[in-house]
RNA sequence: GUGGCGGUAGCUCAGUCGGUAGAGCCCCUGGUUGUGGUCCAGGUGGUCGUGGGUUCGAGUCCCAUCCGCCACCCCA
């Protein structure tokens, strides 16, 4: 038999109606706070991904999906819906528009990971940008959307982590005093810390050994080294949220894994999901247009996986019923014949109406009436019909009258 | 990519010491029952993930591989 590759799942009937809920609630939002849908191919340029990415990232270093097609030209699936809104951005000259161009996308990501529960190597996100401000009321405006979110689907139990990494004013001069301090203090530091020194400094705070993060302690932050125009963007952006009444905790080791993040950056922690419990990250990107070859142009957005959502929204979900109107009920071949104009014209005004193909008996399309919620349960015969109304007596009427009675 | 655990019917699972494959649910049929619910009886459904090996004989033991889950890495 055939399967399905590895990381990939299906999404069955019966789970689409949460799918287009929660997709619905993504997108009436995004409407509501004036952010245009946009839809990207799945698969770019490989050099998109690479230059914004950042060599050094996991998604460049390991976990792209790039192949040559026919006339040998790199490409690469999407591994983040990002970068491709921002070189739409610039291809489409969006910077003539009335700033900011605010956009969003539900779109495929591709990861080459090991696949685990929360972790697909084709998953969806809800991806949100606002191209052409670098006012913190933004950034605000676009934390509250997905909180927002979160409380229309009834998710309450998450957490908000909310750091500023600065820009390239104050970051690179910080990084220098931070692999500087860990030479200094080369003692305290382990294998693990001395390989991230070497390769992504800021995330010597990730290391496990629990001695050196607390030796760690010690060593300076981010937020202590912002120069004036970050520190007092990223205070704009916390008294936003202040007002807006969104609560989160200041986590000044946060990092994200693409280097085009700057100043403000926040990661939305469910409750399920084990070590796969971000269920959206996002940050201010002010280079990134330019990055793409566009003119310099600040941004702000963040992906949210659907998938993780799911798992955090698991055992709150809402009652979705998806019943049909009339089902018919024939015994003999000439009655179904007798049946297919009023099913016609049951389906021209609009109503769900099906009857039996599987040659049920009586019983067995009664059941199957039932199974699917019908409203009308029509047993014909002949040139009668038996109707079993939800919640009413049943009640007879010829056939020539039945759809006028039902639907008139 | 590394390590650990697992894979038997559509689903959830049992399967003893190696001896010809089981249950419940679902589905279909018949019966009961003044609603499509309940109850009773019967039936369909299997490459035991896949490929090798050991053996007279493998769901069971061994090896490889695929897939899932967990942890690491990192992320959504």
């Amino acid at each position: 038999m055939i399967e399905r590759p590895r990381g990939t799942h299906d999404v069955l009937p019966d789970e689409q109606p949460l799918w287009r809920h929660v997709t619905g609630t993504a997108e009436a939002l995004c409407a509501i706070y004036g952010y245009r849908p946009i839809q990207t191919p799945v698969f770019e340029d490989t050099e998109l991904f690479q230059r914004t990415s950042g060599q050094g990232s996991d998604v460049v270093q390991k976990e792209m999906y790039t192949f040559a097609d026919r006339s040998g030209r790199s490409l690469t699936l999407r591994p983040e819906a990002t970068a491709p809104i921002a070189r739409a951005y610039v291809e489409h000259g969006m910077h003539r528009l009335p700033q900011p161009v605010k956009l969003y996308t539900i779109a495929s990501c591709y990861r080459y990971a090991t696949p685990q529960r929360g972790r697909y190597r084709e998953h969806f996100q809800l991806s949100v940008e606002a191209i052409g401000s670098d006012d913190p009321l933004v950034d605000a405006e676009i934390v509250q959307l997905y909180d927002e979110f979160l409380r229309r689907l009834g998710v309450t139990e998450y957490q908000l982590e909310l750091n500023s990494i600065g820009d390239r004013n104050c970051r690179p001069a910080y990084v220098e005093k931070l692999v500087q301090w860990l030479d200094e203090h080369d003692d305290v530091l382990d294998d693990e810390a001395r390989q991230k020194r070497a390769t992504t400094p800021l995330r010597v705070f990730d290391v496990d050994n629990p001695r050196v993060r607390e030796a760690l302690q010690a060593a300076p932050k981010i937020g202590e080294s912002l120069c004036d125009e970050c520190r007092e963007h990223f205070s704009a952006v916390r008294a936003a949220l202040d007002a807006y009444g969104v609560g989160y905790t200041i986590q000044p080791t946060l990092v994200r894994g693409l280097d085009y993040y700057t100043r403000t950056t926040w990661e939305f922690v469910g409750p399920e999901g084990g070590a796969q419990s971000t269920i959206s990250g996002g940050g201010r990107y002010d280079y990134l247009v330019e990055e793409i070859g566009g003119p310099p142009t600040p941004g702000v957005g963040f992906g949210a996986g659907i998938e993780r959502l799911l798992l955090a929204l698991a055992g709150r979900e809402p009652e979705l019923t998806e019943g049909i109107d009339v089902f018919f009920v024939c015994d003999a071949a000439a009655d179904r014949e007798r049946v297919l104009p009023l099913l016609a014209e049951l389906r021209r005004r609009g109503l769900k109406a099906d009857l039996d193909y599987a040659a049920r008996s009586r019983k067995g399309q009664i059941t199957q009436a039932g199974r699917l919620g019908a409203g009308w349960t029509v047993i014909v015969d002949g040139a009668q019909a038996t109707v079993r109304e939800q919640g009413k007596e049943d009640w007879t009427t010829p056939l020539d009258a039945l759809v006028e009675t039902i639907a008139g």
